[in-house]
DNA sequence: AGCCTTCAGTGAAACGTTTCATCACCGTGC
DNA sequence: GCACGGTGATGAAACGTTTCACTGAAGGCT
């Protein structure tokens, strides 16, 4: 593999000269630095970035850890961080804990190793060894789509409780009193925060609320927790999932089994992903801002990270809903 | 930063010690060893993975960059991806160009710069000038979803040219005579290759086709083709989409304008995501084995990391007909 | 007692950069 | 003619590891 060195030899001039053309094109003349150039150019040299970090003592890179790539909220969430790192001339790298700790782990250890610049972080549980362990090697790091104080790091989050009693309150006004809300993984702050919400509006209600738990947050788990739906009598006549790729497979098992959305059975969903307008009955959702949260905590941690006493903040945004089909009453 | 000698020092070892310790921790006798630990724990060391990588020579991590993120189907091709590295204790991550040649450009630096093991790739162009870049930094590269002659690299990818033939001959045979194929950038050779099938098949038959061309392979973009369809007289009774998004774009201007799938209009898509069968209308589309593409090519790739004189491959997969209503005539 | 082997641990070289103090050269102003 | 400032290039140190040849000590064998 072709070095420095070689191109230093080869164009007749020091390793410190090539340096200098790399880095900082101006200091060299430009005779010399035409010379360089071509002798790059010629030998295919391109820079051994891991020399460079460990002479450096910081790389141009961030990472960026997700719950699951899977629901395209987090693919908006990529987004927006990966604008905001580019508009530095940083590099993202993304990867995906699909939920798992194991996961996390390993690629929160990678993320050190490497000594990354920062890292975006939805994490999977409350506050794991993995997290704990992370958290000693330094490397500074934002939460995504999760509230956190102060004192530990900043975040960027939306108001679940907030989001909860939204669709919880959606569903109480379009004349609903036996509501299902089907529930993620209870060790996500997103799933328990959600749900809460929708018990502290549904609470002071005459409606029936009944919680399906035990579930993961795809389209699969929906399909089962439709058919659960279905078997239960008397049957909710709504249902409010934590998550759109649940209200996806829920409306699939309604549509198979010919129940009529929303006549016998409204849904609704969150997140507000780009599917669910497109789905067999329109969902009705509650919208969270992705690309904005991905962009805004990137630009928290580089903040952060370009000056070590910058405060941290904690950003919480409002969601919004967004009433389609799957619970509007037609005539 | 806590580095090596530091916990050697701390340890009253030498810094040859705790390498072997982390390395080849049966070297060394067990008292030493737990001393050792317990210091780095302690200490919170966390070993710095460029001085390592330098010294070393290479990482154990590989680079997946993919078209785009948003499109579930290179989800599941990075998920089978993730799988086949982590089976063999390597890490993976996964850079989005967006079919943008600039950030394609950018990340495969970006993976030859870090000396990654070896790159999984689906490339925006034919051949563009990154990537005769990156050829020259020897980085060992495998195609996904690209097929390619084995002079230059081992290949992975689904037989695009009978999927558009697939689909093509499916509307044939239901019946349809004016026939519409949504394409999307003709820069990717899967476009090119599914207009390709679609027009052998319809070329020895008595049935009208109109391409759509100029159009980007995401919902939005569906959405276009749909008015500009419905704009169209005689309309089209049928529409291929090269891609799932385009046609549940497509089915989305339908359904808002009052066009009955499949009776005023038939629509199949491409990729079979996961989310074309929960659509308003579930979507006939040209299934391909995604998690299976990603999986084979790591393999591949692995392969020839290991082994460099390993023989390169083109595996091709065949593409399958999944028909659902979006197609099925009913009574 | 002397020799050989094995086991633990040491110290230094090497990896490919960046950076910085230093040097050589040249033109300018006095 | 001389000091001076500026420009452009140099050479060596340093970054944090891994590796490898080596040393010492302890034990086994003749």
């Amino acid at each position: 593999m072709v070095g420095i060195k070689d191109v230093a030899k080869r164009a007749g001039v020091s390793i410190g000269t090539v340096s200098n053309v790399v880095n900082r094109p101006h200091v060299v003349a430009t005779a010399t630095r035409n010379r360089v150039l071509s002798v790059i150019e010629e030998l295919g040299y391109v820079r051994d970035e891991s020399a460079r970090q460990l002479r450096a003592g910081s790389s141009r890179i961030l990472g960026l850890l997700v719950l699951d790539l899977g629901n395209p909220f987090f693919v908006d969430v990529a987004r927006g961080a990966e604008q905001a790192a580019h508009a530095e001339g940083l590099n993202i790298i993304t990867c995906n804990s699909g939920q798992r700790s194991d996961l996390e782990a390993s690629y929160l250890a990678m993320f050190a190793e490497q000594r990354v610049r920062g890292v975006l972080l939805s994490p999977v549980g409350a506050s794991s060894e993995a997290l704990h362990a992370f958290r000693r090697s330094g490397t500074p790091y934002v939460f995504v789509d999760r509230k956190a104080s102060t004192s530990e790091a900043s975040s960027v989050a939306v108001d679940d409780v907030a989001g909860g009693a939204l669709g919880a309150r959606h569903l109480l006004e379009t004349g609903h009193d036996r509501i299902a809300f089907v529930n993620g993984p209870a060790i996500l702050d997103q799933c328990r925060d959600r749900e809460q919400g929708v018990r502290s509006v549904l609470s002071g209600s005459a409606a029936e609320l009944t919680v399906l738990e035990g579930l993961g947050l795809d389209v699969e788990s929906g399909r089962d927790a439709g058919s659960r739906l279905l078997g239960m009598s008397p049957r909710p006549t709504a249902v409010f999932c934590a998550n759109d790729l649940l209200a996806l497979g829920v409306l699939q098992a309604m549509v198979g089994a010919g129940v009529r959305v929303p006549e016998e059975m409204a849904i609704v969903g969150y997140d507000d992903i780009e599917f669910a307008g497109a789905a067999a009955v329109p969902l009705t959702s509650v919208r969270q801002p992705a690309r904005r949260l991905g962009r805004t905590a990137a630009e928290l941690l580089l903040a952060e990270t370009a000056d070590t006493k910058a405060e941290r903040q904690a950003v919480v945004f409002t969601p919004e809903l967004v009433v389609r089909e799957s619970t509007r009453v037609r005539r």
